[in-house]
DNA sequence: TATGAATGAGTGTTCATTCAT
DNA sequence: GATGAATGAACACTCATTCAT
């Protein structure tokens, strides 16, 4: 990659975390490209630079991210760990994004409301890839007797609607770290399963 | 109260419903008015004739909403059952209405993207109300002995999270009616606190 | 006239005189037939069933404002009076007329921007024969040697512009009734022609 | 000021005459952002780009139109002249104003009916500042001994209104120029202080 | 007579998008 | 690369008007 070519990818990730800043805190329908702009100190005549459009903007940012979870949930998977600890660690590692990735798309707008063709296929797949993984690690722990048998679908959803949840309600003020609170949630959870 | 009031509040709980509806699928932002009307082969203007303004249609049908959650929740905890019992149905009751009262609003859309002001304050203020109640079962609970000793906060934010979470992939296509879904999940969350 | 003609004629003129009244405070654009209604404790549709149309209601309403206050002009110019006298009873008339008849209708508002074709040819001619009347006094002054030459006109403009203009600033709050007002603008304006 | 400021002012301005001018011809609530446009052979959206609302770009236009007047008024204040010499070129340049200014917003249209808030009272002082320089005028004219002694606010509005009222009647092609007409005006005036 | 209900044309306003410079 | 300017499609909302009852 040349030093150009490095420097617009780093300008694209600029935006692209502008951008999921303020649509995680405004919702994407109500957040401009001005919004996503100005945060940057840059005008919306220059985001257009660098993405054709808004939806290719959020797609690359979004994807990207999924990208990015997906990669660490398999590290996680391939980590030499009871089923129990992989599951545990993967929750953490989730919470994390979801938090600090401020992301509000794991939840709430769904894909289809934002996201068309190709796109919209692809994002499908990343997250149907997810959460296979997901339950992926919960039929290993089904399977070595570390778990209780379940319906992994539903656990999943279950699992996963909690951990997403809290993108919601957290609030750095709170006196647990982020750390803690995954803990916390994944102990709880854990008991599902255990 | 009159047969013409009747009549407008039979036609203002068809709006409603058709708000919520289509809000549900496409999401607050990208419903439009006519959206709304056109569902129920009327003009926007009709629409206006019952209500003020988009902000207030939603927040009556979202008011009502939560307030009609909150009778049943109350009519719950009013009831002669163990600790237990009364948490599962509670459950129940909470995933009928989410997914029958076509509700993605408990979860997603921050209420502050949509309210302000006063209707803002209500709204946070019901659900709060909410929340408590639901809190109130788990303390008992554990009061009672039947449940272990939990964070309150913390599994309460699991449980709602984990249950509003079904409105997004429950499909009425699927093998389980809603009551066997919602009993497998509540199964599954009240393993948490015992 | 039968006594259902009547009843028709008394409510006429109860609309006319709050649709004057309203239009007078906030102007002609920016008044609804609802506001109109409204005062009246009236609904919008029941207005229609007195009269076709806004505009139609407006241009009776003003018609017989204009015709009233020409017809008062012409007592006053048929009374056996001096043309000093004549001239400060007619200015007295017209601003009592303007004040009282809540018409903020003589300025301000180009007929044009209200009025079209037939109805605005009659309202037109109206405050043309008005005007002649007024110039009719100013000629007489001149001819039996009250007053001094002067461009009959350019002043009957001034009298007609500085007695409307009091609509504006006028307050029933102030010291001075309108016969004294009145009193004192005539006087004033009389030494323009004195 | 750089060169796109002064671009950008020039704009503005343009829009500003482009308002004011259909506004006095057609008023206020008749006149759309889009006739406002059209004069200039802009697009709705342009006007938006340099105007924040119609209501801001009337109280700019409006604004900037009563600042120059209130200039050219203290200018004439400033001048070593006679009270008689000094109010006839007040006068003057007044009906100048009214007329070339297209404005027939000195009149008319009251400005409660417009404005709110702030702008109201910004227009308001403008309006009230205006008059007392011509309450000074007439004042000063008084001490000196140049007039004889009357009720300066009566006064005073009647040469307002009398002067304002030319815009509704004036038309350019008259025989008689702007200046002779304002000089004529003056003249009738000033017999009422003399 | 009176009115509740419905309508549709129109208005202000926003915003993603384009493009010349 | 960046942006100021312009645009047009879309949307919330208003209001005169109609009409069945």
């Amino acid at each position: 990659m040349s030093l150009r070519e490095k420097k617009v990818e780093r300008k694209k990730e600029e935006i692209r975390k502008s951008a999921m800043s303020v649509i995680a805190e405004k919702g994407y329908h109500a957040t401009t490209m001005e919004d996503i702009a100005a945060k940057l100190l840059m005008t919306k005549g220059s985001v257009y630079y660098y993405f054709k459009d808004k939806e290719s903007l959020v797609y690359e940012s979004h994807k990207l991210l999924l990208e990015q979870s997906m990669e660490q949930l398999q590290n996680v998977l391939a980590e030499e760990l009871t089923s129990v600890a992989k599951l545990r660690k993967a929750m953490v590692v989730h919470m994390e994004n979801v938090i600090t990735g401020r992301t509000d798309f794991f939840i709430g707008v769904k894909p289809d409301q934002v996201f068309e063709g190709e796109h919209l296929q692809e994002i499908l797949h990343l997250r149907n890839q997810y959460s296979d993984c997901m339950n992926r690690l919960i039929q290993q722990g089904m399977e070595d007797g570390s778990f209780v048998q379940v319906d992994m679908k539903i656990v999943n959803y279950i699992i996963l609607g909690a951990m997403n949840n809290a993108v919601i309600w957290y609030s750095p003020k709170g006196s647990k770290s982020i750390e803690e609170l995954a803990n916390s949630i994944a102990d709880y959870l854990l008991k599902i399963l255990l």
